[in-house]
DNA sequence: CGATCGCTTGAGCAAAATCAAACCTCGTGG
DNA sequence: CCACGAGGTTTGATTTTGCTCAAGCGATCG
């Protein structure tokens, strides 16, 4: 089975067997597994190596001192956590499990290995942190421009092109294991307002979630009332 | 006149003679100037070199489909708009001007060579990354959590913090030139909103806004309304 | 001297938050 | 096997926050 981080790198850049080889040997070296609600790592601490998510959603969350959180970005299977970070003093967020989830650590000697060699490799994580940026900035147009029903559409056809783009999407439908006050916390909204919310798509018939899957039945649909643009995840392949 | 941007690298690593005069040279090379409401590049644009903000302010912002617009990020001087993008095929935001502006066009080439020979270099600007995403992330809280007078307090806190790392603030006073629309984009509220809320905040002897410059006569005082963290500027130095 | 842009004010309304309670489901232990 | 409890979801009533629409005001600039 191909790893989801290859299939996604690969939708930016054809990565050789070599490349590949190395990047597999690299994350099976160390891999952890930790249960929803725990953290990999949290505000404060030093980071000191790169974390790749292989199963399971993750998240990166901000807490402010009262108590009111809000989740900077989801991680999916295939999602580097925190590359490059290792170069700052210290954490300014954490990065929580939002179910059972297992993760690779990679040092930065191997990392550094792994890119030196390669340029290739170099310029597929790169792009790769240019797409998580991106996907970052959106978010901000997400809290603050869009409505309710708008966020929530938008962060599911989100989550789904994503899951699609490593290989995990079924047909309409992906893993979703995400309790209501988390979305809400990714939206910006109340859990009781996320719940209305989610009724309001649910009756349009434009997504199904239970049991922690996700479906879409009508994605463009879904991306109408999203005011969704897939052009920020920059799945387009460039260089061949 | 040390260049802001020098002054800002230095938060985080000590610069040698040699490589501040390079990036003296660098961004001396192309300099251009723009007017307030003019685009330094727009969504759907080729990134083909990297804008280094010499004065003025500028933002990056997008648009929706409908007319709403969000402010993503403040550029002041000493900001680089986009490093490392121009690995993507086309811009999903854009970059315009809030006042006159002059800013340095640098060519992939002269920043290649720029890092090529200096590891320190290399180090500052990929510190320099990192800030700006932290920066992002910080504004997700911002419009995801706090209400509208902590939001504007915030982003205060924030710009003036920037202005004085980077030696352009005097006292307590920096410059602003943004108008009340223009920050509400930022902030994800509507003008009148914004107006109203600047009202509660200089009703609170908390800010001072007048022709274009932000007086903060009590930044800890402002930091606890916005429920500000400094940690996320990353300007405690690591590495000496 | 009018036009434009930015700021300000007011009234009414809509969206989302808050508070409180009930309900459902699933795993655990008696 | 059933009772219990925790976590998650749902509902209702009410309040708050911020938005909309509309208009007026005050500079500044051809």
């Amino acid at each position: 089975m191909t790893l989801p981080l290859v299939r996604k790198l690969e939708h930016f850049i054809k990565l050789s067997p070599e490349d590949k080889r190395r990047l597999e040997a690299a994350t099976s070296a160390r891999v952890r597994e930790l249960g929803a609600g725990e953290d990999i790592i949290q505000e404060g601490e030093k980071p000191t190596q790169l974390n790749l998510l292989l199963q399971g959603f993750a998240c990166r969350y901000k807490v402010l001192e009262d108590g009111r959180r809000q989740i900077l970005a989801f991680f999916l299977p295939g999602d580097l956590c925190d590359l490059r970070m290792f170069i700052l003093k210290e954490m300014d967020h954490s990065i929580g499990c939002l179910s059972r989830v297992s993760f690779a650590q990679i040092s930065p000697e191997a990392l550094d290995e792994l890119t030196h060699s390669s340029q290739t490799m170099r310029k597929a994580l790169w792009w790769n942190s240019l797409v998580e940026e991106s996907i970052a900035r959106e978010w901000i147009v997400n809290v603050g421009r869009r409505n309710a029903a708008e966020r929530m559409a938008h962060v599911f056809c989100e989550v789904f092109l994503r899951m699609q783009a490593v290989g995990l999407a079924k047909r309409d439908t992906c893993d979703f294991p995400v309790t209501q006050a988390e979305l809400g916390d990714a939206l910006g909204l109340t859990d009781v307002h996320t719940n209305r919310t989610l009724q309001e798509l649910r009756a349009q018939k434009l997504v199904a979630l239970t049991g922690r899957k996700l479906t879409i039945p009508d994605l463009a649909a879904l991306e109408v009332v999203g005011l969704f643009n897939r052009n920020y995840l920059h799945l387009e392949r460039v260089v061949s």
